[in-house]
DNA sequence: GATTATTTTTAGATAAGTCTAAAATAATAA
DNA sequence: TTATTATTTTAGACTTATCTAAAAATAATC
């Protein structure tokens, strides 16, 4: 049996493994999870004698397949949870994360399945992010952002990079959402912004801050 | 704050305060929350201090204002989420307690709102009970039971008494859910059993036991 | 390579919730 | 009304998860 609080040091442990920049050090653990690294110290042993994680003294903790399946298991709740709320609930996408955070420790497997059923097997969030199947088989994405893309081609997105609120509520403000479509105009050179152009013939300019946190596809002209 | 052990707490207790036959002793509290006495005591003195409850030793507790609004919004959430497991996930009645258990620990106000209009305003749950309102208000329901009733009418089913799953599938069994309509035949004397015909022209007997744990409406003939 | 600085761990405390065993109180029966 | 039984409470201990403060280990810097 793990905890609520296992699971969520399971998931945070998780992305930061999967994270190429940060890595699952004791601190790093500590900010994720809003706590001091002397309580993270004593989960990691408990996590550990689990077989949940690979920890030793003063090394950086790595999760194993157990512990993964785990955290996947709660990945793939928290992203059909999501999907009901904004789908069925009419939830904002800004505004589902600390409810999904809540239901996605509800245990039953099969009302994880039944759900998944009922929302009509959806492969990714309303973020964009990938929901794990059954199996934990995350469907692959476009991982391709909007700041590596070049001008004059015509893009949708397909997700986000950072989730935070005040993120979102910027694409609210701008009317950009999943599914929106794009034509790029120009990259400055100057500061890495970029130009486009909206289905609404709007022109407006996007950071490359806001650019490289916007998941994409090319458009395919029929 | 209440915290999850404390809303079922709070739960067991306005349950033994409605009820007519059980105080809310601590040895039945106890029963209730399959948990031991000294247990119950240390909690009881935590939800009086709390002003959850009115308690003093040796005494019968007895649910406060405050206490009864926590109990009643966790009661409106657990109804409302079985409503959604059996109506859009398809779970049968008899399946649905122990995962609504949980549920009825999510907190967020608008998400129960808001999943109470998905389901188009319930008044009662798939046991027949009633849901209340925003404001915690009962509907209120024909209080009638099957074992109650005189031959020669014709009624319907509109809630259990009993909630255990050996009730239950007995009446899946029996292919008796909410909304059956049968024809009161007889009444034994000898056992005070009754004898019914289902609409499918189904003869068959429920015993009082069975019948005074049924919910029923009068069938007004159109 | 010695000395700071940072990170991590330990030690000891606290809070919620639970338990067992013993003591206190209340209820029942003789 | 006293004795017996049942109920309830207290005392003390345990678990999970947390914290602060101090100690130890690792990493960084001169």
């Amino acid at each position: 049996m793990t905890s609520l609080t296992e699971e969520n040091y399971l998931k945070a442990i998780y992305n930061l493994n999967k994270s190429t920049e940060k890595k699952a050090s004791t601190n790093e653990i500590a900010k994720q999870m809003q706590t001091k690294a002397s309580s993270v110290t004593d989960m990691l042993k408990r996590l550990n004698e689990k077989r949940l994680v690979d920890y030793e003294k003063y090394k950086t903790a790595k999760i194993t397949k157990k512990g993964e399946k785990v955290a996947i298991s709660i990945i793939r709740k928290h992203r059909l949870w999501e999907y009901f709320l904004v789908e069925n609930l009419n939830f904002g996408w800004d505004k589902v994360h600390d409810i999904a955070e809540q239901l996605e420790h509800i245990e039953s497997e099969e009302l994880t399945n039944k759900l998944e059923e009922f929302l009509g097997f959806p492969k990714f969030d309303p973020h964009g992010d990938p929901i794990p199947n059954k199996q934990g088989v995350f469907p692959s994405r476009d991982n391709q952002k909007l700041s590596e893309v070049n001008a004059e081609t015509i893009v949708i997105i397909t997700g986000v990079e950072d989730h935070s609120t005040s993120f979102l509520h910027f694409l609210n403000e701008m009317e950009i959402e999943l599914g929106t479509e794009l034509s790029i105009r120009t990259k400055n050179e100057f500061d890495n912004s970029i130009i486009v152009i909206n289905q609404q013939q709007q022109k407006f300019t996007l950071s490359h801050k806001v650019a490289s946190n916007l998941y994409i596809k090319q458009k395919h002209e029929k």
